[in-house]
DNA sequence: CTTTAGTCCGACCTTATTGATCGGAGATCA
DNA sequence: TGATCTCCGATCAATAAGGTCGGACTAAAG
């Protein structure tokens, strides 16, 4: 249950991906393109592109056109959150259905609802766990470079 | 993003409903049937069943049957978790697919993979919350004795 | 003891969302 | 100017959710 996208995932590691050329001791500053990351991570290519689009198009990222272009990340690793990735790829953050109904398709439990509230609360809390950790948090435990446990399946394949 | 099911959405009404009932001032440890409830908060009245022989499977209530059958809480509003029954009703919590990935399908992403560890906390600090939180967190808001709008429905009949 | 009404329970079908794909238009570097 | 690379929209297939149907069981009433 609760179980995000595989776009949102793939928006994740992608966006991962490029903080760590852009701010990496390597190549810094290099612009990335969508092949790259799709063969990096084994993520079909058409899919990532549009993955890439929206999150260009939410301001995330900031597109080169062209040969020689890619994706570049609009700000600082610090400034986008894991909330403003998710919800850029999925929308906004609704738990339940009532969160933020249109006009035209009422809720039908609405008058007796008894767990609104409640349920309200618990969305809160988790937005703001998604809102206080920032990609800059998934740089550090394990970059690139980490070496992985021997125990935990040291065979992948 | 991140929206429960319906079926999920039901079974947390019925079951703050049948506590209400149980607990309640008015007729306190009767057995509630589907029908009532489904009428109540006009939920398909065979979706509805379907959800509650899940939660009866579960072990989260208990089902009686024949005439003046129906359900019962099978232990206190404070010994059930909302994580328990999100979890009966749409299986483990799952933020991510390799959360609990099962053989045969293994992640293409896996070896590569940098995101998974701050996934894998996100997921345990939702979880923890939704641990904490019980049932009995859901009656405090809105409890059934509460005078009801006249204009709603007086007469459950 | 038999009947009968009401309930639980499992299997089935339909619809909506996600995942994935294809082809074209625009832009930049050689 | 040409060629390559990217962005972008519309389209198709697979999966899961939402909802529905008929049978089996239980217990109370006659």
């Amino acid at each position: 249950m609760l179980k995000i996208s595989k776009k949102a995932d793939y928006a994740l590691m992608a966006l991962q991906h490029i903080a760590s050329v852009q701010f990496g001791d390597l190549t810094p500053g290099r612009v990335v393109n969508t092949k790259e990351i799709a063969e990096e991570y084994n993520i079909p290519l058409e899919l990532l592109a549009k993955v890439l689009q929206t999150l260009a198009k939410n301001g995330l990222i900031e597109s080169h056109n062209g040969p020689k272009g890619g994706y570049l990340l609009a700000r600082s690793t610090r400034q986008i959150t894991i909330a403003q990735i998710l919800e850029g790829i999925e929308g906004p953050l609704g738990i339940t259905d009532c969160s933020h109904e249109k006009e035209g398709e009422p809720c039908l439990q609405r008058q007796h609802c008894n767990i609104r509230t409640p349920l309200l609360k618990v969305q809160d809390s988790i937005y703001q766990l998604l809102s206080n950790m920032t990609l800059q948090d998934m740089m550090g435990g394990t970059p690139l470079i980490t070496i992985q446990s021997p125990t935990a399946q040291g065979v992948v394949q």
